[in-house]
DNA sequence: AAAATATGTCAACATGGCTGACATAAATCG
DNA sequence: CGATTTATGTCAGCCATGTTGACATATTTT
């Protein structure tokens, strides 16, 4: 593996653990409600996009009917999206989110704000960097000494003055 | 929703998006041999790290040895990892890749290697936009379209100059 | 010799993907 | 108008992959 190849197959392990830690704090919350992951996909785009359509949040998400429907019926059986009728066209079901709806979906996007608050902070003054370095802040501050040790062990050019910001 | 947070908000969905599509073109290649993205990551990460050991793999990927065990067995029994144990401390069962393993690992890492030397070339000269130009060249070109539409639902200063690169 | 550690294994369960078939209502087309 | 297409819902069932908790084994450490 050539030495640019191992800085690209870097940043794709950086995508892994940016997503996976990325994803961790709003599933903590989620869990004390009894939703998973899916429901928070649902719940977040309808929140910012009200409005959508069935068919939209499908090929946003990229799954099928029936899962979809699974976490959607849920959602709206406990009073956290409501369906209106589209005014033109009838058959389309227009999604919102009811008012216990925004607000937890306000309280799962809000470690991720913070998050990504962070990593954009950390990363702006990098230039070119400035991917990568993104990508590293996005992970768990606890995370990051392994993270790095890990990567470490493959190659040297890492960037070793990033560590526990 | 302020300024400075509905971009922040983008960023969280061009994290969803740009995660979306990583991970989809390896899911495409693990289906033809029964595999799913959990072998990926566990065959990745061993091919990459070579003599990891079991209790690193569960550090890395957070999961249960369990859900662990349950793919490594079968990545080793068809043969694409396999096991010593380790010269100093013989409880420990250090990891490796056959050549079938390397072979497998390397053909899925392939489109997530040119992915994001494409995303990191359109990124380079962005400056202080380099993040979300990685992110959003992230995403499959066929869909950076569905992305731009739906973004510029919510706000105006999405990066319109972005678009079909 | 006892305790701690690394790993493996079992049973059982939940979430969230998938397929394919079919139903309904509404819009559109010829 | 009648036929077709479209948007959505729904059912049954399957599979992958996450979870917990208990327990077994070999090996190292104390």
């Amino acid at each position: 593996m050539g030495h640019a190849e191992a800085l690209l197959a870097q940043t794709i392990e950086l995508m892994f653990f940016a997503y996976r830690d990325f994803t961790s704090d709003p599933d903590a919350i989620l869990a004390e409600r009894g939703f998973g992951r899916a429901h928070h996909r649902v719940l977040h785009f309808v929140s910012r996009y009200p409005g959508l359509r069935v068919a939209d949040l499908l090929e946003i998400l990229k799954i099928t009917k029936q899962s979809l429907a699974r976490v959607l019926k849920q959602l709206i059986e406990e009073g956290f999206i409501e369906q209106r009728s589209g005014p033109v066209d009838r058959r389309e079901r227009l999604l919102y989110t009811t008012e216990a709806g925004s607000r937890l979906a306000r309280k799962l996007m809000e470690p991720q704000l913070e998050r990504v608050a962070d990593a954009l902070r950390a990363a702006a003054s990098k230039g070119g960097e400035a991917v990568e370095a993104f990508l590293f802040a996005m992970i768990d501050p606890a995370e990051r000494g392994r993270v790095l040790g890990l990567i470490g062990r493959s190659r040297a050019d890492v960037p070793a003055d990033e560590d526990e910001r």
